[in-house]
RNA sequence: AGGACUAUAGCUCAGUUGGUUAGAGCGCUACCUUGACAUGGUAGAGGUCCCCAGUUCGAAUCUGGGUAGUCCUACCA
């Protein structure tokens, strides 16, 4: 073996062999483990939030496998369709042309050729994470069968009602030219203006004056509101204003949704763009004056001079034209929240257009109940209220978007307009008995990419056939995903499932936080702030960094910036510390809260964990190798106090994993086992082996008994490590497996270690305690003296009892050795000692004599902190216990804890006291 | 405006039902190449558990109020 862990050629390697072998398919067993990959952009590529989720996944399968179940891990992509298309049509741009330059079908073919092209990125990514995904299963949204599903789906809501076709005031993003979902619009807020008009009466008696943050919607007005109970304008309420610039006249109406505090209290209403006042055009009969095109500049609607204009031009049009005519009264600077496209990031606008709906309220109350009643349950509980609060106030959700790189809607027009839903053109002709003299088209738009991923549990299982993977693996175990799509996907899953399976789509949905960057920062290609997760594997340069952060920029003059950033916070660029390093850094930093600061400093220390298994690992294999490790042999077996000690300590470990694991506590996980492996298997029981294999004089029964807990605890270590370390526990496995008596071709398919078998040793642990409390007591005396590691010291043992003598006599061997003595020497009551160094194991002391070693101004000092510390942690036990509600309002166990500890505090304080006076008399 | 979450060591975070000497990793200090590992070892320093009040024999933990920050929802033109 290397003598430092080198993950970069191992890792390939296994996952090839894995896969190879089939080992990611399900195996059958009796009860079924099931997780749906939530689905990636087919064309993207993966960031440090698809690798934290992934590994999680991962480790759940992997343990689930072990386990026994029937384990299916669905991967798969989706298409994406606003995001790909745009990709495409930068690309086309490039080329001077645009996709209605290609047409339709040519367009559709070029995505379809860049899917091709770069849709192996995603799953070459999911494949260096270790994700045991079973690849020979993977879906595709646009395959035949999920779009099938799709259509299905569609055609049915639609005749139940569920799905209507409605005008409606939607968002549209005139860059994409497409409605896009209220998801989809991000609000931020903004430095804008707040300009005031004048509207002066019809009859020519003065005017009002109105607000507002968009002036160019007011050659859409169609009225002007005030409050019903508003003094100032009561005598206004039914006249009419003439309306500047347009020559219309519009009323004033009275309606309470106008707040009298805000601006002048009154307020212009333009009913085609803006949501609020639609909803008031509706309720007053308003007529809706649309004056915007698709790429919302002004349309004919408008008066002549701003025809064409767009709208910001048309805004500061409307601006001049009212100041010209005395009517702009001020502008003032005003905060407010811009609606943007969260793929376009232009300005979204309120527009009026036909669009297809799912009745979202309907499908609600059965995914409101099924959380409810527990058969969904999220983890953390919490995110429950974030569900039922958009759940209980859900709109109705438009599913249509005028794009051509996704589901075509099943639906076809005659041309007096009326439209007819079904699977094809020839069934819709045969189902509503149209003659072939009627020409039909279809509908133009296509479905919104959640529409499909919302069928994802069981259109990957082949729904709308009953096939046999649905009615084992559905519905599937867990979703693991984050919290910021629980209304894009969980809700619309869970919607669409019970509505089409009559049953959840996963019992429980594990929501965690989102991987932002060492500041807390969310990770983004403008912030230049991204780190791939294949970079932090394999290790990149920093030039090759700072190029990857600032190329193909949407906004070029930030690439200084990030550029000088990177160079600060990366200057040696990143160093390859290999996926399982990387994924057990996820693991420890996946705890409860929202936001997962990712820190490079812990998966340094992850590698240095991997370099630590891998060492203990090459120890045990120097020591065992060629050597009887009692494994097939009826030779006896003699276990130390230490082999009995390690062995408990495995068993607790395993039970604190298998807890963590079932309450999606991968930090705790992954602690207990960076604890178990580090502080106890390397730190303490490797070395109290080396006593045992390194003397000449050892039984071979008791060398025997050695390796053999040697080899076996680190072959059910690595067992327990494998589903958060794939790649290290496997190239380890595979030799000490053999040597450990295992004959299975690899560690995947091994049983997962079960606590309980054998229960914790607690004579071996109570012992230990007592070598560890020793060995400390000497090293700290060592290491205060500032006495050489390497010299041995004469120790002398005063005061204890027959247990501590006992125990001296099983470890004095161990004792030499850890704590590097000459020898020791047990003095009996009263018999006086040299001046010495003090540690205290209960009420033995252990004594280093001073002659020559130790400075008796040092030791006074130590033997003062120390004293220190016992005074002031005595005077805190003695107010305790001298409070008399104490002693007789808590339960008697806990004062008597309190109690022991006193009197040991008090022993050990006087014991020091005594040898502080001892040497200051020298 | 409403709601949620967070506040613990220099940094990133644990702390499950109130009783711990309040922990871990990284960082820091000193010493050390000893036959698994310097991606290491040994020892050490470092905390007003955001603030105030309350409940309790006892609060990092429970309650109320405040401060700061983050996020989500909402029609303030």
């Amino acid at each position: 073996m290397e003598k430092t862990f080198q993950p970069a050629d191992i890792e390939t390697r296994w996952y090839q062999e894995w896969e190879a072998r089939g080992y990611f398919a399900p195996q059958g067993g009796e009860r079924a483990y099931s997780i749906m990959i939530p689905p990636p952009n087919v064309t993207g590529s993966l960031h440090m939030g698809h690798g934290f989720q992934e590994a999680i996944m991962d480790a759940l399968i992997r343990y689930h496998r072990m386990r026994g179940y029937n384990t299916l891990w669905q991967v798969g992509t989706d298409h994406a369709g606003i995001a790909t298309q745009m990709v495409v049509e930068r690309q086309l741009e490039a080329q001077g042309i645009n996709r209605h330059d290609l047409g339709r079908d040519k367009f559709v073919e070029k995505v379809w050729e860049w899917k091709e092209e770069s849709g192996g990125t995603i799953t070459r990514q999911l494949r260096r994470l270790g994700s045991s995904l079973d690849w020979s299963r993977e879906r595709f949204t646009m395959d035949p069968g999920l779009s099938a599903a799709v259509q299905e789906v569609f055609i049915r809501l639609y005749r139940e009602g569920l799905i209507y076709r409605g005008k409606r005031l939607v968002n549209w993003d005139p860059a994409l030219h497409t409605a896009i979902s209220d998801l989809e619009v991000v609000a931020e807020e903004e430095q804008g203006h707040l300009w005031h008009f004048q509207y002066p009466l019809a009859g020519g008696e003065g005017h009002v004056t109105v607000a507002t943050t968009r002036p160019e919607t007011m050659l859409g007005d169609t009225a002007v509101a005030v409050h019903p109970d508003d003094e100032r304008y009561s005598h206004l309420i039914g006249r009419t204003i003439a309306l500047p610039l347009t020559g219309r006249e519009i009323p004033v109406i009275a309606d309470d949704y106008v707040d009298r505090e805000f601006g002048t209290g009154v307020v212009k209403i333009t009913p085609a763009h803006d949501f609020s006042d639609y909803d008031m055009g509706r309720r007053h009969g308003l007529p809706m004056i649309n004056i915007f095109n698709d790429d919302a500049a002004i349309n004919d609607e408008a008066p002549e001079p701003y025809r064409g204009l767009d709208r910001l031009a048309a805004r500061q049009r409307v601006v001049a034209d009212m100041d010209a005519l005395g009517l702009l009264e001020k502008v003032d600077d005003h905060t407010l929240r811009v609606p943007r496209g969260d793929r376009s990031g232009v300005v979204i606008e309120p527009y009026l257009t036909d669009q297809w709906y799912v009745d979202a309220r309907e499908m609600a109350k059965p995914a409101i109940e099924a959380v409810e009643s527990g058969a969904i349950q999220f983890v953390p509980k919490q995110w429950e209220n974030t569900y039922f609060a958009w759940m209980r106030d859900i709109q109705d959700w438009c599913i249509s978007r005028q794009l051509w790189w996704g589901h075509r809607i099943p639906a076809w027009y005659d041309e007096s307009g009326n439209f007819y839903v079904g699977a094809s053109e020839a069934q819709v002709r045969v189902e509503h008995e149209l003659a072939d003299s009627v020409t039909l088209r279809q509908d133009e738009d296509v479905l919104d990419t959640w529409f499909s991923s919302a069928l994802w549990t069981f259109s990957t299982l082949g729904w709308p056939e009953e096939t046999p993977e649905l009615a084992t693996f559905h519905p599937s175990s867990v979703l693991v995903t984050g919290f910021d799509i629980i209304f894009f996907w969980v809700a619309r899953m869970i919607m669409m499932t019970l509505h089409f399976r009559k049953e959840v789509p996963f019992h429980t949905v594990y929501v965690h936080g989102l991987v932002r960057d060492g500041e807390g920062q969310k990770m983004s290609k403008s912030k230049g702030n991204v780190i791939d997760p294949i970079d932090l594997i394999d290790g990149i340069d920093l030039e090759s960094l700072v190029s990857k952060r600032t190329a193909g920029m949407m906004q070029p003059q930030l690439a200084s910036k990030i550029e000088k950033a990177t160079r600060k916070q990366f200057p040696e660029g990143i160093a390859p510390y290999g996926t399982d390093a990387l994924r057990f850094t996820y693991f420890s930093l996946a705890s409860t809260g929202r936001d997962i600061k990712f820190d490079i400093g812990r998966i340094e220390g992850y590698r240095n964990f991997c370099n630590k298994i891998w060492n203990a690992a090459r120890y045990v294999l120097m020591n065992c190798e060629n050597q009887d490790c009692g494994v097939n042999s009826e030779l006896p077996m003699d276990f130390s106090l230490a082999d009995r000690w390690i062995t408990g300590k495995l068993e607790e470990t395993t039970a604190q994993v298998t807890r963590a694991l079932e309450n999606y506590r991968f930090d705790f996980a992954s602690q207990a086992l960076y604890e178990f492996v580090w502080n106890e298997y390397c730190d303490w029981y490797l070395e109290l082996s080396k006593p045992v294999l390194w003397d000449d004089n050892a039984a071979e029964a008791a060398k025997r008994g050695t390796r053999h807990t040697l080899l076996h605890v680190l072959e059910k270590m690595l067992r327990l490590l494998h589903p958060f370390m794939p790649f290290i526990t496997e190239e380890i496995w595979q030799t000490v497996g053999a040597m450990a008596g295992k004959s299975g071709p690899t560690i995947m398919l091994e049983p997962y270690p079960q606590a309980g078998e054998k229960g914790v040793d607690s004579v071996a642990n109570a012992d230990i305690e007592w070598l560890k409390g020793v060995i400390v007591g000497i090293r700290n005396i060592r290491g205060e003296m500032n006495i050489a590691p390497g010299k041995e010291l004469p120790v002398l043992f005063r005061n204890g009892d027959q247990r501590d003598q006992a125990r001296l006599g099983h470890n004095a061997q161990f004792l030499k050795k850890l704590a590097r003595l000459a020898d020791i020497t047990w003095l009996s009551a009263g018999e006086e000692s040299p001046v010495a160094a003090t540690a205290l194991v209960g009420e033995l002391e252990i004594l280093v004599p001073m002659a020559g070693l130790i400075d008796k101004d040092a030791e006074l000092q130590r033997l003062g902190r120390e004293i220190d510390k016992l005074e002031k942690d005595l005077s805190r036990l003695k107010g305790k216990l001298g409070n008399a509600s104490f002693v007789d309002r808590a339960p008697a166990e806990v004062v008597a804890r309190e109690q022991e500890k006193m009197e040991a505090q008090q022993q050990a304080l006087a014991t020091l006291q005594e040898q502080q006076q001892h040497i200051r008399q020298l």
